[in-house]
DNA sequence: GGTCTGACTAAAT
DNA sequence: GATTTAGCCAGAC
């Protein structure tokens, strides 16, 4: 087996949100049936490799909270409106109509 | 092996 | 209503 941790179950859930679409950390951490863990999802991330769009994983109120992570202070707020995500002041524009959920789109 | 931290969230004050 | 604390879990020191 293994090292099937947090980390590369939070790596498989960003790879598999589509463009154009953003998700959150309590999501991620809600389909890891840890709602809690929120944390964990972040905190994952902060070692994503490159192929990790980590980009398009936001908090709750759609804030770009781990851009100050990336290289450089736009670059994560850019690779969203590259995907057509409006972004304004470090916060998603039409959130909730890019949000998505791994846990209602996976399971739906 | 104990302690701390960490890209969050939600409740409490 | 805004700020603070507490809770979560897993890796790093």
């Amino acid at each position: 087996m293994k090292k099937n941790n947090f980390f590369q179950r939070v790596y498989d859930i960003c790879l598999l949100i589509p463009e154009g679409r953003v998700t959150t950390y309590g999501a991620i951490a809600k389909y890891l049936s840890s709602p809690l863990s929120s944390r964990m999802v972040g905190w994952a991330l902060n070692k994503c490799p490159e192929s990790v769009p980590a980009h398009r994983v936001v908090n709750r109120i759609g804030m770009l909270s781990g851009k100050i992570h990336f290289t450089g202070i736009n670059l994560m707020q850019q690779l969203l409106e590259n995907e057509g995500i409006s972004v304004y002041d470090n916060q998603v524009k039409d959130f909730d109509n890019v949000f998505w959920d791994p846990t209602k789109e996976l399971c739906l």
